[in-house]
RNA sequence: UCCUCAGUAGCUCAGUUGGUUAGAGCAUCUGACUGUUAAUCAGAGGGUCACUGGUUCAAGUCCAGUCUGAGGAGCCA
């Protein structure tokens, strides 16, 4: 058996009790001939390795660089020096793969997230990406401990779907046609008879559809997955393929979907503060760090920890769309003409709009309900007004929109009517209809960008840096 | 896709009104030192100035186009 090294997490929670321990990682730093900052993921914090002097052949010393990867034997002892309780005292060092300090990229001080991001697959080696990463893990583990506990299931909708019909936006193609010469239909169109699946295919741009049918038998559900949005969306806050969960309940009305909501992320964010500390900490000094360059007025108010003791504390605001409207229109930035794009009931707000509502004038994560039914999706349920629908967005500060939802149109008439005003085709979704013709039921259901969740927890102003290898328009590394 | 800004050594950046051989810090290499904490000290190597074309006696510097990146907008999660 090789693995037989105890995580230096574990290591570093206990105490020097001069015991023999055999540690693996790579080497961060190497200092004085003699200390090696060793790290293995499991923690930011380094195991300092003492290789004292003359005890280590000079020429093997020198295979000791940026990045090699090691497997130390030695003894754990209370440290001589200041900066770490404890060091491993080096009776056997192997190292398990070299590292060409000329080649290797990363060096022991600050480098710009942009160039990092040019090395995805070596920036896992950072501190900033260990503790993100490590946190990205904890929400998504956390997300299902959350629904589990509540009796919802785990619903896998499919990946490649055969609907272009859910209208959240461009699709990408899913196709085994050649491209430089399908087959074709007499009129010159592409016969997707042909195809693989027989139909024009997509991947997925929301599991909701699904996530409905089987929510109408298990009662709660819930998705998480990847999507694929084929926009050209090029901002700190869009992906191509990014990973969002939908639950999607029976017998819950907009209020039990606004409550479920809201506990839902305060819950996510109490199990990272409870189990992730450290690198909460550590994402909060660097956010910190990097807002030290910044005009004062741009800075956050509060710091990272601070902001999230802040939004698990309080409630979030409630409002209508209508109550959020006549905010905006009594605001001094609307009377000082600072907004850009007008305001008036039926717009469909603009970011400007959203981040003075949460950023200005709230200070906290704002729901808003009952949208205009004009600007929002077919599938949502028509207020008695005649002009809003049951919708829900939460935007949260700094990000915008982290969740959007709605309760479902459950009335059959009133759903054929609304997909006939908005041209979608009833007959390409009738297994979707099938679920209101049979024991149809009032249910709702929300979508949480997942990365959206992890950029909020970390502080990370880019959505590019809170998933591995990021998709977006022109790239598609690693 | 639109607007704005940027691209000079492995990284971060300086480079004046166009004018000799394009610089610094860090990293790397060599040597010294040895309880260091992004170790320190001395020395050395390292450049298609994003790419293509143009203006000019002369372009890192000016002009045009292209590519890439960032910030903002739209689309949204």
């Amino acid at each position: 058996m090789f693995n037989q090294r105890t995580k230096i997490k574990t290591l570093l929670d206990g105490e020097a009790n001069n015991q023999e321990v055999t540690v693996m990682g790579w080497v961060r730093t190497f200092r004085n001939n003699q200390f090696i900052a060793l790290n293995d993921g499991s923690t930011n914090t380094n195991l300092q390795v003492v290789a004292e002097l003359g005890s280590f052949d000079d020429e093997f010393l020198k295979r000791v660089t940026t990045s090699a990867a090691l497997k130390v034997r030695g003894i754990l002892v209370p440290s001589l020096g200041k900066g770490q309780k404890m060091e491993l005292k080096a009776t056997a060092i192997e190292i398990l793969g070299d590292s060409d300090p000329e080649k290797y990229p990363l060096q022991p001080k600050k480098h710009s997230l942009e160039f990092l991001r040019e090395i995805a697959h070596l920036r896992f080696r950072t501190n900033t990406f260990g503790s993100v990463f490590r946190v990205r893990h904890a929400l998504a583990y956390a997300i299902h401990k959350f629904y589990n506990e509540r009796g919802f299931l785990y619903i896998h909708t499919p990946i490649i779907t055969g609907s272009d019909a859910e209208g959240a936006g461009e699709m990408f193609r899913v196709s085994t046609l050649p491209f430089d010469n399908p087959p074709r239909n007499e009129d010159g169109s592409i016969n997707y008879k042909e195809d693989f699946f027989g139909r024009n295919t997509n991947l997925t741009v929301s599991g909701q559809l699904e996530g409905e049918l089987a929510a109408t038998a298990f009662g709660e559900i819930y998705t998480f997955g990847p999507t694929f949005r084929a926009e050209n969306s090029n901002t700190s806050r869009h992906l191509a393929e990014f990973w969002m969960i939908e639950p999607e309940m029976a017998f819950y009305d907009i209020e039990d979907n606004m409550n479920l909501a809201e506990s839902f992320i305060k819950y996510l964010i109490a199990y990272v503060m409870e189990h992730n500390r450290e690198d909460l900490e550590f994402l909060a000094q660097r956010q910190a760090d990097e807002e030290k360059q910044l005009p004062q007025d741009k800075r956050s108010d509060m710091g990272l920890i601070e902001k999230l003791e802040f939004v698990l504390k309080n409630d979030f605001e409630r409002i209508t769309y209508t109550e959020a409207i006549d905010i905006l229109l009594q605001s001094p930035a609307y009377k000082k003409k600072k907004f850009q794009y007008d305001v008036s009931w039926g717009i469909d707000m603009q970011s400007e709009h959203e981040r003075y509502l949460v950023e200005k004038h709230f200070k906290k994560p704002v729901i808003v309900r009952n949208y205009p039914k004009h600007i929002k999706a077919f599938y949502m349920r028509q207020n008695d007004d005649g002009k809003t629908v049951a919708a829900m967005d939460i935007l949260a500060p700094g990000i915008g929109e982290i969740v959007g939802g709605s309760q479902r149109e459950e009335r059959m008439d009133k759903l054929v009517e609304r997909m006939k005003e908005m041209h979608i085709p009833t007959d390409e979704l009738w297994w979707y209809l099938d679920t209101r013709r049979f024991g149809t039921v009032p249910h709702s259901g929300f979508g949480l960008g997942f990365e959206r969740m992890v950029q909020f927890v970390t502080g990370m102003g880019n959505i590019r840096d809170v998933i591995p290898f990021p998709r977006t328009p022109k790239t598609a590394e690693f």
